[in-house]
DNA sequence: AATGAATGAGGTTTCATTCAT
DNA sequence: TATGAATGAAACCTCATTCAT
């Protein structure tokens, strides 16, 4: 019992070790120079034991994906369970899951998008495919439900809460990116002013003032 | 002479072919997946003749870029130009070039923002990666110059140019890629809405309100 | 005593499991899809335990050839025994013994035919390749036992009895490996008619008749 | 012309070059030990430059079978052409048929038999296997007219012609197998005693005898 | 100038077998 | 005794690029 147990977490760890190794070499050289070879050199395993604990190369990726995309829903879960107190700085609280989503692991948060936004996902295996979407689905969904929320209350302007959501995240995506291309020539990320005053034009843009709404 | 002249303008239509070729294939396949086999089969040329237009794979699809890149600044050298005459409407503008940008060529436009974002710049050879980011410097540049001029001129809010103008750029960016990573999944691509309610939320923040700067 | 004999039989059970998972695989799969993986997890033995009880992977599919070769080698000494009470019916009680070593289980004798015509018994370590040579050759003298007293009793033509033993083996062994590689194809097996109209064709040829002798 | 004319009896020489490694490799070693190495080191060509010739490794393999299936229906269909004036030996020269395709090439027979037996061609893709099924039944087709004319005119015992020439087949497959399962063992093929009495077998039972006729 | 031919280097995956526990 | 874990060796295939003609 002690050693099955101590063996499933041996593994689990040979598997975080996989994927950390994954995760740098896309830090460094991108998703398309991440080999077999490599991993297993950087996680101190032959190239087949990989083949033990992931089916095959683009699992691995996922699975590191999928275990972002479940911290990022229970952060949205939690401001939309807390809704009702917060109501005031929602969309800040919203913001901040971003936020805290991206400085939680800033590497996995590149691939998180990485393989949402860009044809790799088109080779998938239909599984791995079907299994991204639905955590992608999940993290929609619950951002629809926040700026629903929004709207409903008044906080928001009125217009669809869908498309409102899908600006916040535009925003969000556009901006780290443009940080991200900047600190590829240059070497520094995470420039925060421009997220400062990215929340500051929606606030202005999203809100609705008090004073607009008393005339 | 009349016979250099001739050959020197079929060189540049091979060229332009291959382009062309490396484009469709960029857009039906994505960027990983053109080969120099397919560009040489859909421009009728040799595999072996590509060599004799571009030093190597990257050049064919950097030089498209490039192109498409000038036909920005140019959009934006425009607004520049006509800065006092459209005060009043400078965000729409500016705003509108980033829709013609991406409306004449859509597939160009995914093109130069998979490599500005992508990590395939990084596994460019220098020389291209610096003709790349000379481009992207004069785009950039242009923008600031105009975010500039609507600081100083007290139409948009008191804040730096520079991060106004990546903002800007940020929430178009974003947008884009949210319907073109939708596009993949349901088939459906460019749903307006998203794009003019962003620019709505935009001018509320971006511009000052005569209101506002009469208290 | 009693645990080393429980012990014994536990083994031997295994050693019987892992043989009939091989042969399972074999018939849904051919000979090159057999793996090790495979057998154990048929056998419910993990992989590692395979060696205990076998040599290497050969091992495993020879020990069951073997088995069945004993079976063949019976039905053949059980004819000889009988032969002078069945002397009139001689070529059909020999192409009984084929017919009752195919059918008592198609699939080993398959695995038999294909351990003996195939190339893969080239690949076999000498010590395996001689057992089966051994138990081939068993069969083999059996046979020509069988026909040379065909042939001296004046019930087959006059022929090298050897001959005449290998022309009814090959005869068999056609019909079969049509009949197998027609089901491979439409999904039927075993189209008596075939058997039947070749044993025929074979009586006519090989057993003398009593009129052409009385002549 | 004269250039292009040059290069294609060139690629058509370096492709009978593979051919011949992997059937020799075939020979020597079995169907499951040609690889591309092995026979890209026999042909002095390099592993990638056989994927020039060949769409993929059974490519290779299947293209010579292709030809000596071709090879096999021409001997048929020249005796099925001269079938009137040859009546009186039809068997004879059906047979001899089988041992000119067998002579011919003894390995690429083997090579024939064995995909059209064995369970690899279970395992090629579906274009392969398609070419593979069509040249095999265009071979029985030929069969059966021959056996079809043979009942029809009395020649061959009255049965089903279908069921006829797979006897005469099962038995022509069923000695060359025994042949050379043997000279895989003891080093030496062709023992052509063997084939001649299993006509002489075929004869006296597949032949309606004239006497036979006129009782 | 143009191209067919050739290949080196590299990538993913499979599997029989060994070994520490 | 039994097994989970590990791996070396090998197989197939792809593709950017070079070279002789």
């Amino acid at each position: 019992m002690g050693v099955a147990e101590r063996r499933e977490r041996e593994k689990q760890h040979r598997r975080e070790h996989a994927v950390e190794a994954a995760m740098e070499i896309y830090n460094e050289e991108g998703y398309y120079s991440i080999t077999m070879d490599k991993i297993a050199e950087r996680a101190e395993i032959s190239r087949a034991a990989l083949y033990l604990y992931f089916k095959n190369k683009d699992e691995i990726f996922i699975s590191a994906i999928m275990a972002y995309m479940d911290y990022f829903c229970s952060l949205l879960s939690d401001v939309y369970d807390r809704r009702d107190a917060i109501k005031e700085t929602l969309l800040e609280e919203l913001w901040g899951c971003f936020i805290k989503f991206h400085e939680n692991d800033p590497v996995a948060f590149d691939a998180s998008m990485f393989f949402h936004q860009n044809e790799a996902v088109r080779n998938l295996s239909p599984d791995l495919r079907n299994m991204l979407y639905k955590a992608g689905s999940n993290a929609v969904a619950y951002q629809h439900k926040i700026t629903d929320y929004g709207v409903s209350q008044g906080i928001f302007i009125d217009c669809n809460p869908r498309i409102l959501a899908e600006v916040i995240w535009s925003a969000f995506l556009g901006i780290m990116q443009v940080e991200r291309s900047k600190g590829q020539i240059t070497g520094k990320t995470h420039i925060n002013p421009t997220r400062d005053i990215a929340l500051e034009v929606l606030a202005r843009g999203i809100k609705k003032k008090h004073k607009e709404e008393n005339n």
